[in-house]
DNA sequence: TTGACAAACGAACAGATGTTCGCTATAATA
DNA sequence: TATTATAGCGAACATCTGTTCGTTTGTCAA
């Protein structure tokens, strides 16, 4: 999810006229502040600029842009901005799916969080907690939860993992015990889970949870 | 130099539609939603409220309507982003605090979240949970809650409520039920508490909860 | 009554602006 | 080598959108 120097420029561009007339400029402008000739290849990079979720078009009305939190000035630091695209969905009895996975129901919709919530590098992404299967870990219908992705851990992490005996994705703290893992949830009321190494797969580390209420 | 009805109409629609969409509305939108039928008619008063100062057109410009000061309720357009300040901890044990309090623990410190996750109005406040007696909300040590202040709450709302009687602090679902309210804990494990309706003090509505696992 | 003027209408026009499409060029991949 | 994806070009097109203009209505002072 990089942004080319000319997207780079094109944001800037598109911000700084916004704030000067009130209003955001033409295909034709932008192609003429960047240095591009052809309204075709300013369209196909704002394109990109939107799937990439920095900003949002009404299509076929004029000077139709409109800046979304991530194209945002980057005012202080603690306003740095983690753009984390949303996978798919997360339940005990599905594996969860892979990055550029084909049937992404969020398509490219992603989550925005300010770059303190979340550690500052790392492969980062979204599953949405489908079900009540995973309330041991304290996460619930509906709960989003943000991962790093990545296939080793730290003793007390809390983890993704795939318990390939079980057929079963879960998010445990980890606690490894020579031979054993031990799977601790996060709700002290349940018990530990002890699972042989050789049959878990650690998808990736829990960083952090947001719950939505309805309002 | 008063402004007419009409043209009051028009500046709230304007401003508004900016709002909304990021960029202003064309004059044919202008007139369709104040009730004017004729774009000429619309320019006319365009016209009217340039010359009066409380807006700029760029002539030939699609959609090159800017608002001036003068015509301002302005919010705050800074971006998509709500800055909720950090007011303090909450446990069942102790109410929450007040605004403004002075021994807020967190200083002046924020938390930051895109406009898309949190509702678009109302004051926010966001309290760390702290020890483990919100467990049957599937809040934890540490989770931040984003609170809404209101008084009074929606069925369904979950709402931050103070029991009199038992002095205590709760996150709950809400069910009014006559005389009684029937408070439903997040996880469906544990037993709803009915309370006297003259025995609870709404504080707040639950519209958010962020949790930050180590990293 | 008459003339000046603000306010409004709707059609016609012209220019502003987004989209589509056929075509290159390059790099990575099979 | 053939294929695919990414980037880019420019022309043609369709529609979006602001402006102009002839007309009408109502009010008010001369």
């Amino acid at each position: 999810m990089m942004l080319s120097q000319r997207q780079q420029h094109m944001l800037d561009f598109i911000r700084h006229y916004g704030e000067e007339h009130g209003f955001p400029p033409t295909i034709r402008e932008i192609g003429e502040a960047v240095g591009i000739s052809s309204t075709s290849v300013v369209k196909y990079n704002l394109d990109q600029l939107e799937k990439k979720g920095f900003l949002e078009r009404s299509s076929e009305i004029s000077r139709g842009i409109r800046l979304k939190a991530a194209a945002a000035p980057r005012a202080d630091s603690a306003g740095q901005l983690r753009v984390i695209p949303k996978l798919g969905v997360i339940s005990a009895g599905a594996p969860i799916p892979a990055v550029g996975q084909q049937d992404n129901p969020f398509g490219d919709e992603v989550l925005t969080l300010t770059q303190d919530l979340v550690p500052a590098s790392g492969e980062l992404y979204a599953l949405q907690v489908k079900g009540d299967s995973m309330i041991d870990a304290l996460v619930y219908d509906g709960d989003w939860v943000i991962i790093q992705h990545q296939n080793t851990a730290q003793p007390r992490d809390m983890i993704v993992a795939w318990i390939k005996d079980r057929e079963e994705t879960t998010l445990k703290y980890y606690y490894p015990e020579g031979e054993m893992v031990r799977l601790q949830p996060a709700n002290p009321a349940y018990q530990p889970i002890p699972v042989r190494a050789d049959q878990l797969e650690i998808q990736g580390k829990v960083v952090a949870v947001f719950r939505q209420l309805a309002h």
